[in-house]
DNA sequence: GCCTGTTTTCCTGCTT
DNA sequence: GAAGCAGGAAAACAGG
C-alpha cells in the first residue's frame, strides 16, 4: 500500500526517477475531511453511475463542451469532465483526488487556492490547479495542442504524480481534432464535426432534430468525396461510407432512425449536442 | 509479429 | 431501374 508518506521522496526528488505509482493510493489518502459527503463516492463510482453521469464515456478535451466555455462558467459537471480528462490525459491518478472537494461549480473551483487543490488531491491536485491555471490565462486552445500544453504545464511546475510514463501525448493525439476542426481520426466524429462547422458542411449534411441528434445527408456523394479526401482515397464513395456508418449501430455510437439518408447519433456518440447539460 | 478495433471493399437481397 | 439500406464476409490498416 503507497501512502502519501512514500510519496515524498519523490515528490521532492527533481532528477531521474520522478515516476511514481499511485494506483494503490485510495482517493481517502488525500480526504482528511471526506466525512461531509458520501465516503463511499469515489470517481470511478461517479463516471459509472448514470444518475450523476449519465453516458459520457470515453470524452475528449477537443469534444468536450467545457473546452468552449471558461473555468468561472462551468457547472459541477464541467468541472468533473476535466478532471477526468486530466487524468486520461496527463496519466494522473484519479483515485488520489477527493470527489468531495471537486463537487463544485467552476466559478468555485477557480476561487480555489493552490493549497486547496493540494488538500483536495496531493500533487495530482497541485498539478490540476497548474493546468487550471494555464487554462484560465491561455484560453481553451491551450487543450488543443497536447504538446503545447506540455511545455506549458512544465513551465509551471515539474510533474511528480504521474502514474507510469509521464506525461504522454495520447487522447487528441488519435481524436486530433478541435470541435470543428474536422481533423477527426473516426467517421462519426468527422461526420460530427461537420454538422458543427457551418462553413465547412457547405450544406452537405443539416440537423433534422438537433436536440436528438439526428441528421439528413443531403449530399452523400460530396461527403463520401470529402470522407475520401479526408483519408486520401479517392475511391470512397457513399456505398462504401454509408456501411462504415451502419456498423456505428452495433457500438451505440449511431441510431437507426428508418428513414433514407437518415441517421442518429446514440448514446455512445459525445460532443454533438449544443448544451449536454 | 500478434491482437484488436476500425474502415474498406464486395456482395446479395430488399425497400423506396 | 436507380438509389439507398441492411448486413455478412473478408481484407486492409493503424495503434498498442
Amino acid at each position: 500500500m503507497t501512502t502519501a508518506e512514500d510519496l515524498r521522496p519523490a515528490q521532492a526528488g527533481g532528477t531521474g526517477e520522478r515516476r511514481v505509482m499511485l494506483d494503490s493510493v485510495t482517493h481517502s489518502t488525500f480526504l482528511p475531511n471526506a466525512s461531509f459527503c458520501d465516503p463511499l463516492m469515489s470517481w470511478t463510482d461517479l463516471f459509472s453511475n448514470e444518475e450523476y453521469y449519465p453516458a459520457f464515456e470515453h470524452q475528449t478535451a477537443c469534444d468536450a463542451y467545457w473546452t468552449s466555455v471558461h473555468p468561472e462558467y462551468w457547472t459541477k459537471r464541467h468541472v468533473w469532465d476535466w478532471i477526468q480528462f486530466c487524468c486520461d490525459q496527463y496519466k494522473l491518478d484519479i483515485n488520489c483526488i477527493s470527489f468531495c472537494h471537486f463537487n463544485v461549480s467552476g466559478l468555485q473551483l477557480c476561487s480555489m487556492t493552490q493549497e486547496e487543490f493540494v488538500e483536495a488531491g496531493g500533487v495530482c491536485g497541485e498539478y490540476l490547479y497548474f493546468i487550471l491555471q494555464n487554462i484560465r490565462s491561455q484560453g481553451c486552445s491551450f487543450l488543443n495542442d497536447v504538446e503545447e500544453s506540455k511545455v506549458a504545464i512544465k513551465d509551471y511546475a515539474e510533474p511528480s504524480c504521474l502514474k507510469t510514463s509521464g506525461v504522454k501525448s495520447q487522447g487528441c493525439h488519435s481524436h486530433g481534432h478541435s470541435r470543428t476542426s474536422l481533423q477527426s481520426s473516426h467517421l462519426w466524429e468527422f461526420v460530427r464535426d461537420l454538422l458543427l462547422s457551418p462553413e465547412e458542411n457547405c450544406g452537405i449534411l443539416e440537423w433534422e432534430d438537433r436536440e436528438q441528434g439526428i441528421f439528413r445527408v443531403v449530399k452523400s456523394e460530396a461527403l463520401a468525396k470529402m470522407w475520401g479526401q479526408r483519408k486520401k482515397n479517392d475511391r470512397m464513395t457513399y456505398e462504401k461510407l454509408s456501411r462504415a456508418l451502419r456498423y456505428y449501430y452495433k457500438t451505440g455510437i449511431l441510431e437507426r432512425v428508418d428513414r433514407r439518408l437518415v441517421y442518429k447519433f446514440g448514446r455512445n456518440a459525445h460532443g454533438w449536442q449544443e448544451d449536454k447539460l
